[in-house]
RNA sequence: GGCCCCUUCGUCUAUCGGCUAGGACGCCAGGUUUUCAUCCUGGAAAGAGGGGUUCGAUUCCCCUAGGGGCUGCCA
């Protein structure tokens, strides 16, 4: 048995999709699982679409994922380049042995010449396709003479290589996850191995490299599975039939609503990220949030990935990457298309931070806090981070739902105010206030007791004094326990807090009246 | 249109011929809690339709329907 090799192989034309990292996912836990070995190879053949930054793009969205490949470019590995656009002269090599092997042919039509023959069949109803039945009346070297053949090919006009599809044969492809796929392959068009600006097409590039990689297994998503066939033939034609990788074509990741599968527009459609990270594209309409800037953390956003078109058999639903990489089997993928569930994204992100510590949250928190402007200590935000975690679903929500804690209340919840203070307890709340700032220490359970001792004293209940205090501290009726949020916040906050609070109360009040 | 793939609660899924069809998200109800959230308990919710094969089909086969993908000198 080889050893797994598997890739990874993205093409530099903007952000990644979130799609292709969970191709990355599938293709990286197997190689962990199996002891084998993880390839990055950018796929950068199409000089057309080529974006800037997309390659770093795709090595920053892995490296949060904490899918870190073994080979690739600036990983190192044996096998490289791992650049498609540094490998052109091996493509040209690999094309030039199938002209020779009569598997090839060169094509000298135009792209108008290919247009109209398009237009031509649309007329009828039909679908043109260069192949079998076609071939014969294109301008290519089986129809045109040995000596035309080469002037054109010494003209400045250009050509292509096509791939000659052998006629009345079936190829079975034996794909782990679909089981046997049979193709005819009349059906099949005569696929363009080498463009006419040198550069080979995914099919040549795709094939070479992975056979020059020693890729034991080609995971990607379903599109490609109608273009398997052509694969397997350009595997028999360059001789390399016997040594095949094996297939496994993943299920595509649908619209959340809709029909079709998931697609960057859903991401701005719906407000909701389709990327790992933030792309900053050429105009608004091409800069996207990522599921990081959202405030996702990465091991909620793998462990979300993982169950979409893959599961362990087992009810157990958190699994840490470690915990993927033992329990994945490419058995355990399924056929059918899975809907992008963000509800189900968000819970696990919300287990996910709950699971953190204070500290580990603090520490995460610490460049959003920076970056607001605000001033705390790290045991005041771990605190806080414990007081926030299971109230929020997204990092970035700790600042807004609990600002709080970092700033004055900016408003109070009126209702609340209206239903709960009574501007006759003004003196008692107020002896309540010289009798916290007499408690010490100041801690949690200090100032309970204290609270209690002053209920007990005017005969108040906590329902009578704690939304109060709730109110004059946070603001809002939504929040940790009270006698927490006091003893982080610390007796000269809480102090002013409560003053400026009973002060505002009453004035509302009499607003009101 | 052609080719290929898919089809269990709203969603992600378990089931590899014996099912009172299980779990999770979401939803609803109740409980815990000074509030909110967490947490706990309970509930509603599914085998696309039609034929076969079989003692027995969600599970196997066929047809239909629906969904998806591909059909570029893009990947």
């Amino acid at each position: 048995m080889n050893p797994v090799r598997v890739r990874f192989a993205p093409s530099p034309t903007g952000a990644l999709h979130i799609g292709g990292v969970r191709t990355a996912l599938y293709n990286y836990l197997l190689a962990r699982k199996t002891g084998g070995t993880f390839i990055l190879r950018i796929e950068d053949t199409d000089q057309t679409r080529y974006v800037p930054g997309a390659e770093k793009y795709i090595v920053e969205a892995l490296e949060w994922c904490g899918l870190r490949p073994d080979e690739g470019p600036g990983f190192g590995g044996e096998f490289g380049p791992y650049r498609q656009s540094e490998r052109k002269a091996l493509y040209a090599k690999y094309a030039q042995v199938l002209i020779d092997r009569g598997e090839a042919y060169y094509a000298f039509d135009s792209a108008e010449d290919l247009q109209a023959a398009r237009d031509q069949a649309e007329a009828k109803g039909e679908t043109f396709k260069y192949g079998l039945e076609t071939r014969m009346q294109m301008t290519n070297s089986l129809t045109l003479s040995a000596e035309e053949t080469a002037t054109r090919l010494a003209g400045e006009a250009g050509y292509t290589i096509r791939l000659k599809v052998p006629a009345d044969e079936e190829v079975v492809i034996n794909d782990l996850i679909r089981g046997e796929v049979t193709f005819k392959t009349n059906e099949l068009d005569d696929k363009i191995m080498l463009k006419s600006d040198g550069m080979p097409t995914y099919h040549l590039a795709n094939i070479v490299d992975d056979h020059l990689m020693e890729i034991s297994h080609v995971i990607r998503g379903e599109e490609w599975l109608p273009s398997t066939a052509h694969h397997v033939l350009l595997y028999r034609a360059l001789g390399w039939g016997d040594e095949m990788p094996t297939f496994a074509h993943l299920p595509l990741i649908l619209k959340p609503t809709g029909k079709g599968k998931l697609s960057k527009r859903d991401g701005s459609r719906l407000g909701i990220p389709v990327f790992p990270l933030a792309w900053e594209g050429e105009t608004p309409e091409d800069s996207f949030t990522g599921f990081r800037e959202f405030g996702f953390l990465p091991e909620a956003v793998i462990n979300f990935l993982a169950f979409l078109g893959w599961n362990p058999g087992t009810e157990q639903e958190m699994f840490s990457l470690d915990e993927l990489c033992e329990a994945f089997s490419l058995e355990r993928i399924g056929r059918s298309g899975a809907r992008f569930d963000f509800q189900k994204a968000q819970w696990f992100n919300q287990q996910y931070i709950i699971a953190k510590s204070g500290t580990e949250l603090a520490e995460m928190l610490r460049p959003l806090v920076t970056e607001k402007g605000y001033e705390v200590s790290d045991e005041f935000l771990s605190t806080a981070s414990d007081l926030l975690k299971e109230r929020v679903t997204f990092l970035s929500e700790f600042l807004e739902t609990g600002y709080y804690l970092f700033e004055p209340v900016r408003s109070y919840d009126e209702k609340t105010i209206r239903k709960r203070w009574k501007p006759e307890r003004t003196a008692a709340f107020n002896d309540l206030r010289q009798r916290l700032l007499n408690t010490t220490p100041y801690t949690a359970t200090a100032i309970e007791a204290t609270t209690k001792a002053f209920m007990a004293d005017k005969e108040l209940k906590f329902g009578d004094v704690l939304p109060i205090l709730r109110i004059a501290l946070s603001g809002t009726m939504k929040g940790p326990s009270v006698f927490d949020l006091m003893a982080l916040l610390g007796q000269t906050t809480v102090e002013e807090r409560l003053q400026t609070g009973i002060a505002s109360f009453n004035k509302l009040h009499e607003e009101l009246a």
